[in-house]
Order: structure tokens, then sequence, then C-alpha cells
DNA sequence: CTGAAAGCGCTTACAG
DNA sequence: CTGAAAGCGCTTACAG
């Protein structure tokens, strides 16, 4: 293994004019001792040690990307998390910077591995409502949430406008003469942001004086995508339209559908979220609310590595427009 | 930040003692000291300091997962590969090492970050068989390959009975009274992989005294979904069924055949390959060659760690069984 | 069963 | 522009 010490020796100066040379600390070191350096430093094929690095400057280069895990469920089977963890990474290694992932279960052990590799940053991708003041507490890294609602100040969220995308999702299902509508989403468990867009979409339908009737929020801890389509099949007064919480959920409600002979858009009409390539595909491409991922992780980043560098820069959190994506989903009713 | 020698000076040992106990050396610490020195530990929070460890000990717990990068193309967008990290990650903690992400499109860069942090062991997703040989030589950890060919001897690497695969779908169609057959794959990415499947169906219908000509291959770097249904409808003798090189892409050829009026299994039918989860929610849900992702990622790491444990250990590989799970997309077909 | 010494490869904080 | 000294927090390899 070839050390600092090694280049030094050989280029018959001290370690610290390799060292700071090798770090970029250029303006200090002549030109000429520097380019010295440099050649010697590839043709030896040195490869700085991050652990010493690390140990000796505090800095480790480290971002950790942490998602929840489930001992049933794989987080990452999840498209829109590992898309967001693809785009995190990349951003990530472009500044030179190196990713950890964390599945986690219970969160007394993300702070063990933080502090142990001395991560200089995280992100973390779900919802973590409950536990943001104990995780901000227990450390002082820029922390970065994604599609967080929290009442925790001082927070840097990277979220969406959940609620006007069920705003938007209503004015679309209401022009196209829907007036009978439903809603799809997980209650317990994402938390805040699919109760926005829940209420974005009920509110928005109230403003039109339609009210949603309890019985057609299904709530997806308790039923999946056949019970909804027998549900609607059994229903006196059926809805013409559900907003699906996310275009993976809406691609099985669905082919859900279409297994039970229920047309689409023909008898049910549908709007997705998220916007992913699945929903572009579809046998009629799925209308649906655009969320621009790639920009979220962008965005992510900037504000990580904004702290990261000035750790007393005040805490910012960012709100991304969605956008409506009228695809062939959602049928024309025309008013009698 | 408390650090061994804190919990020392307070337990009135020695820095050595306080690290035999938190090492779990124990044998060689009397359980009275040990005792206490845990419950001290446990007050001071103390966090073991990762970078110094691997510093001093040469051992990092650390465990690469490197994944193939394109400017254009999110890798972790692929269901199979964000699948099948995930597994692997949650293998990975468990055995209380940690994962770092790598994305790359140029090789020389891998062994820089495998060595600057002195990785303890990688694992390689998607296919590298060109890069094989030059990655073993520059890193000499234990690297688990997955679903590569490679003429390498000497490597580890865990994959499929892909070539079988072929077999069972062939075999499917043919039992199903098909008997003009075609097959769907990206030919230059994906390497070996693809033209085993390939080459397994072509094998086995030629045993069957069946061809499937050039025109029935429809190569995915020339053409998408809508375009094969289009030749398949300009056909003059097209094929009745086709064999998909992944349930991904099974379902946009399922969704292109919809939209253009084609219906599923009615005038086409399709196999997939994988069994993932989307191709069960399908109208007419996926028939497809199952793969254990989960399986795999178990192996992989199992081997992993066998060769961290044992670096002496001869190289082994696996290659992991494929069944067919027929449902509903291929039709029944009455021979006359 | 326990500890003193040396060292892992780097950087910080000086001094010149 | 350059370097000698001290130290980051741990482990290895002894010695007793």
């Amino acid at each position: 293994m070839v050390t600092l010490k090694d280049i030094a020796e050989r280029a018959g100066v001290s370690m610290m004019t390799v060292s700071r040379v090798m770090n970029g600390n250029q303006d200090k070191v002549s030109e000429k001792t520097a380019a010295k350096i440099r050649s010697l430093a590839e043709e030896m094929e040195y490869i700085p040690n991050s652990s010493a690095r690390s140990l000796a400057a505090k800095s480790s280069k480290i971002i950790a990307v942490i998602l929840r895990d489930s001992s049933v469920y794989n987080p990452l089977a999840d498209p829109y998390s590992s898309t967001l963890l693809g785009y995190i990474t990349k951003e990530v290694q472009q500044r030179g910077y190196y990713v950890m992932i964390h599945l986690v279960q219970d969160f007394s052990n993300i702070t063990f591995s933080l502090r142990s590799w001395n991560a200089e940053g995280a992100v973390f991708l779900g919802v973590f409502d409950d536990e943001i003041r104990h995780i901000q507490h227990n450390n002082h890294i820029p922390l970065v949430f994604t599609d967080s609602y929290s009442n925790v100040r001082q927070l840097i969220n990277i979220g969406l406008d959940d609620y006007k995308g069920g705003e938007l999702a209503a004015g679309h299902f209401y022009e196209k003469g829907h007036r009978i509508l439903a809603f799809a989403g997980p209650f317990t468990k994402t938390g805040g942001v699919i109760s926005r867009r829940c209420q974005g979409f009920s509110d928005a339908l109230a403003r039109r004086a339609l009210t949603i009737t309890p019985e057609h929020i299904y709530d997806l801890e308790k039923m999946d995508a056949e019970d909804i389509i027998d549900t609607i099949l059994d229903d006196p007064e059926p809805p013409t339209g559900i907003f699906a919480f996310s275009d993976e959920f809406a691609m099985e409600l669905y082919n859900a559908a279409s297994r039970k002979g229920v047309s689409i858009p023909g008898s049910l009409s549908i709007i997705g979220f998220d916007d992913l390539p699945v929903g572009r595909s579809l046998p009629s491409p799925l209308t649906t609310i655009r969320q621009d991922i790639k920009g979220k992780a962008k965005e992510a980043c900037r504000i990580l590595f904004a702290h990261i560098d000035d750790p007393d820069k005040p805490s910012e959190s960012v709100i991304l427009d969605v956008k409506l994506i009228p695809r062939d989903s959602v049928k024309d009713i025309p008013q009698i």
C-alpha cells in the first residue's frame, strides 16, 4: 500500500507538502513541486486512505441515506423510493462523497451508525414524523428529510405540494363531468403525505359543492385493489373516478378492474400520482399528478451540501410543485 | 465524544481491557470487570469510531455494492436491480456490516473507492463480463458477481439457469399448442444472460422441430414494445407467443398490445421472466419464469462472508434454479 | 487476566 | 513556500 510517506520520501519533501498537493491546496506549494508530486502519485498509484483522513480531519465524506425497513417488506421494491435513492446517489457521488445505505426499523440504531462513521450528513426517505424530534436531538449534522410533515421547527424538508396534487385531481375529474369520486391510499403508514393528498382532493370537491363520503375513502391498510373494485361493483352509488395515492397503486387498481371486467376509463376513471414510467405504458395511459423525483433528489442534495459547507445556515425547506398530466384514464362524461 | 480512553479512566483499567470487552473477547477478561465496563459504556453512550478501528485493524466492515451507471438512465429505476440491492443490504446489515453504493460508468474508478475505504468485499450487480478480469486483477478482496457469464476461472458468480428458463418457456408454449414463437430482449446491453435465455428457448424449440426465425428475435436495442406489436401486426406469419426477457418488459408489451387492440392472451401470448409482483396484478396474470431474488441475495452474501472469513477458500459459483409459473397470459391453442 | 508501547495513515496547528 | 511535532481513536503484538 502506497502512503503519503512513500511519496514524500521519493519526492524528497515532507508528508505535509504531499498532503497539501493531494488535497488541492496548491496555492501554498510551488507549481514545480506540485507537478512532481502529482506525477509521482499517479505513477505509484497512490490511493488516499479514507479512514485515516476521516479520523484525522473528522470529515468522512460519507452521506447516510436512511430508509424505513420492515421485516416483511423490501423498502427498495418500492419504485418511488428506489428511484429517488438512485438520483440521490448520483448527486452525492458527483460531489466526491459516498453513500452508505441504512435500512432501519428502529431509530435508536441510526444514531449509532451515523456517529460511528462520522457521517457528514443524512437524507431520510419515507416518513418519519414521530421520530424527527428524537433524531434531530441526537444527531448534530445536517439532516434532510423528504416528504415529511412535522411540527418541528428548524426542519430541513424537501416535500411536495401534496395538497395541490389532490386539488388538481379533483379539478380534473370535475371538469370531465365526474360528480361521485373516491380516494385510495394507505392511511396509517405513510402519514402526512397521503392525508394531504386526500384533504386537497376533498376540499377542492367541497368547493364545487361535492362531498366525498367516508365510504369512498378506501384505506389500503384494510383493503387491496381487488376489494376496492368489488366494493364499487356492489355500491348503489358507485364513484365514477378514483384518485389513487400513487401510480404504482393506480396500476394495481387498473389491472384489478380489467380482471373483473370493469373497463378503464369506460366504467371507472383513475388518476394516479408520481408519473412513473409505468403509467405511460398502460393500455389507456394514466392521467396522473407528476412530481419531479430527480428534482427532489437535486434539491435534497443542494441543501444538504449547503449545510455541510456552512453548518450555521438557517434551515430551509422546499416544497416542489406538482402538475396534472392529463392522459387517457379519465373519461369525459357529458353533463346533461 | 466518548472514547475508549474515557471509559478506561472511569473504570480504572487500561484501554486494552475496554477494547477487549467492546469486541466481545471476553474470555480473556474477568466477568466482573467486563460487566462494569459494559454498564459504563452504556451509561456514557459510547459509540466506537469506525474510522479508527478501520485504520488500526484494517477491517472496515464495509461491503461495496456496485451497479453500472449511465448518464441517461437511473440504474435503480430497474425493479430487478433495486429489489436485489434491497435484499443484499438487509443481509449485509444483519451481519453488522455496512453497505456503500457505487454507481459506476468506468471501472478504473471502482478500484479507487474500494481501496480508499478498504472495503472488505464487493458485490457487483448487472453484467460486467468484459471488465471482470481487470477488476479482479486490481482488487484482492472477495468479489461476488451476479448474473455474469465469463471465461475467467476463479470467479465467484451467483447466477441463474437462464438457459433452462428459455427451455421452460419454449416447452410451455409448445404444450399449449403454439408453433410460431418470438423472443424479445436487449441483446448488446445485458450480455450473457439474455443470449442464454434466447438460446435455451430456441434450442428447446428446435428439439421439437420448430425454428425461431431471425425476424422473430426482437432486439430491444433497436425497437420498443410498440414497434414489436406493429411488426407482429404486419407479419404475414406472426408469432402467437412471445418470450420476454423480463417481467417489466413483458408488462410493457402487454400494455402496448392492449393499446393497439391486440388482446392478451387472445391474439398474443406472453411469458415473462423474474416473477415480479407486477406480473401477478395484470388483467391476465402473467405466466413467467420465476427466479428467487431474495435467495440470490442470500447466496451472494453467504459466499461473500465465507470468503471474508477465510480468504483462501476456493472460489465457488452458484447457479440458482428457475421455475415455470403458469398463469393466464398464454392461450391454449387446440391442435387440429 | 491485564497493560504499556508502538503504530495504522492521515491532518491540524503551529513555526519559520 | 515548507516542515517537525502532536494527535485523531483504535488495535496489534507483545510482555507479564
